[in-house]
RNA sequence: GCUCCCAUCGUCUAGCGGUUAGGACGCCGCCCUCUCAAGGCGGAAACAGGGGUUCAAAUCCCCUUGGGAGCGCCA
């Protein structure tokens, strides 16, 4: 018997932005359809209308296309099951509910909010766990009849069956069972009509042929409730895998207190696609080898195997890092796309300047400054570009704007004549160069940079070095 | 409170009865070098504690401790 290809999915409440943990979900999700060649279904689990928008939703999708992680069958994408926005699937979940309804494995309950808050704060004072405590499970039909007469709209809780064990086998946990008498009776759908989560999600994982579901452990305890309910109505269950969660730098768990940010901060932030997959990918997964991998080795080198069941912590750091390698890695044209300083830019030298600068930037905003010192106005000088300046003298820099003008403005040419002519050589000769062509005493080699000037800029700033040089010494004397 | 999950360097992790406990991030040092990066090399840094089982335990079992989750008409 072989595997079946897996079916997979990522099923988001678009209530807010989308966080870093949550995105990890869809993505080991997508990584073992892709890995296998099954499918990766989007399901947006919308059915509390209160908490969700079709904005988040919107916003939610293009984080994924963004992140390269397209779905095979969902909104915009189409599929066997649709539809895939469970607001729209409210007439499936209906029958679903009659028939546990009329099967006896659900029933209408009538108790109001305030009551079951009562009912857990007393049962939490008593040092019981808050259960429902069954108040509607053995109403008789007239007693339903006569309280939906009175107006009451009820919601449907499901009967979870006393003194029996749900076991299931959880890919990274291994063999789990709970009591069900543990469980307690719970929501199937609101007084206003709408599945709730726990029977929606299982009931659609079924539909949908999903075969496989990679979630946060924070699921774990209920999936046997899950598992009831599909038992109930006869439909086939997943396998499922819990994963560790993933947690703030403060060991609390991940909000935006302790560093988490939203996929849209971190794109707006600068971060590419490839550090933000690289890093996550890395979080409770490990991979054989450290190098930067793309979505497609990334899905071959996913195993379910490999899975860690210990909850781990957000780095910021480590994200930096996957940011670098991302940088380093990437062609020129991608990180032209990237960078967008075409406007910084003279047509044609786009590439040079990316390659010349690359190892030396971390975000857009770094290239483009770099962009502004080779191409723009004479740059500012910082506090170490004028020091160093002022240090060389009016004379050093009188003799290279008079080298330059003579035409030694290519970096070897304008190198070998103030050698010669001032004699200074190595850091002595390169650091105020440094400093008047570039405004700064670090960052990428000089020689590129130099050539992509051009003869103008770098005689103007040469000339203008001159002059804080001179007026430096003006003040002092 | 009850149920469940988890526990290797500061962090992410490898390890699945016998290893000098390996790698990565970060940190420190050296090399390269006009500087800062990048790159190369090297270093400090861990099996939470206690009991068992075994010839042998980071690895298996139990307890303690410490984290986390669930117990919602949120998902």
């Amino acid at each position: 018997m072989s595997e079946p290809t897996p079916k997979t999915r990522f099923a988001p409440s678009p209530t807010g932005a989308l966080h870093l943990g949550n995105l990890r979900t869809a993505l080991f999700n997508a990584l073992l359809a892709r890995g296998h060649g099954g499918r990766f279904v989007l399901r947006i689990e919308d059915t509390d209308r209160e908490r969700c928008s079709p904005e988040a939703a919107q916003a939610l999708m293009g984080n994924l296309r963004w992140l390269g992680l397209d779905w095979d069958e969902g909104p915009e994408a189409g599929g066997p099951a649709p539809p895939y926005h469970q607001h729209e699937r409210g007439a499936i979940y209906d029958a679903y509910c009659a028939r546990l309804e009329a099967e006896g494995h659900a029933y209408p309950c009538f108790c109001t909010e305030q009551e079951l808050e009562m009912a857990r704060r007393a049962q939490r004072a008593a040092g019981q766990p808050p259960r429902y405590p069954g108040t509607c499970a053995r109403l008789s039909a007239e007693e339903v009849a006569r309280k939906r007469a009175e107006g009451r709209e009820p919601a449907l809780r499901f009967r979870v069956p006393p003194g029996e064990e749900v076991r299931f086998h959880d890919r990274v946990h291994g063999e789990q069972r709970f009591r069900t008498d543990d469980l307690g009776d719970f929501i199937i759908r609101r007084a206003d009509g709408t599945a709730a989560y726990l029977f929606s999600n299982a009931v659609d994982d079924a539909l949908m042929g999903i075969t496989d579901v990679l979630r946060g452990d924070d699921h774990l305890t209920n999936t046997p409730r899950q598992l009831l309910v599909l038992a109930a109505l006869g439909l086939p269950a997943p396998r499922y895998g819990h994963m560790g969660l993933i947690l703030g730098d403060d060991g609390a768990p991940l909000s935006k207190r302790n560093g988490s940010r939203s996929v849209d901060e971190l794109e707006a932030a600068g971060y590419l696609p490839e550090a933000i997959l690289n890093y996550l990918a890395r979080i409770g997964h490990a991979y054989a080898t450290e190098a930067p991998l793309g979505l497609e080795g990334l899905a071959e080198g996913f195993d379910t195997a490999r899975l860690s069941p210990s909850p781990s912590r957000f780095d910021p750091d480590h994200l930096r890092h996957w940011q670098d390698e991302a940088v380093q890695a990437a062609t020129a044209e991608r990180l032209r796309l990237w960078l967008a300083m075409d406007a910084l830019v003279p047509p044609g030298y786009v590439e040079e300047l990316i390659n010349a600068v690359r190892g030396n930037i971390r975000f857009p905003a770094d290239g483009r400054e770099w962009a502004k010192r080779v191409f723009g106005p004479p740059p500012a000088l910082d506090a170490d570009a004028e020091a160093a300046i002022e240090a060389a003298g009016a004379a050093f820099f009188e003799t290279a704007a008079a080298a330059a003008e003579e035409g030694y403005n290519r970096f070897q040419g304008l190198r070998g004549a103030l050698q010669e002519r001032t004699g200074r050589k190595g850091k002595r000769l390169l650091m105020p160069l440094r400093a008047a062509l570039t405004g700064r005493c670090s960052g990428p080699e000089l020689q590129p940079m130099v050539d992509l000037m051009g003869g103008e800029r770098v005689t103007a700033r040469l000339r203008r070095a001159v002059e804080v040089a001179a007026e430096e010494r003006a003040q002092e004397g």
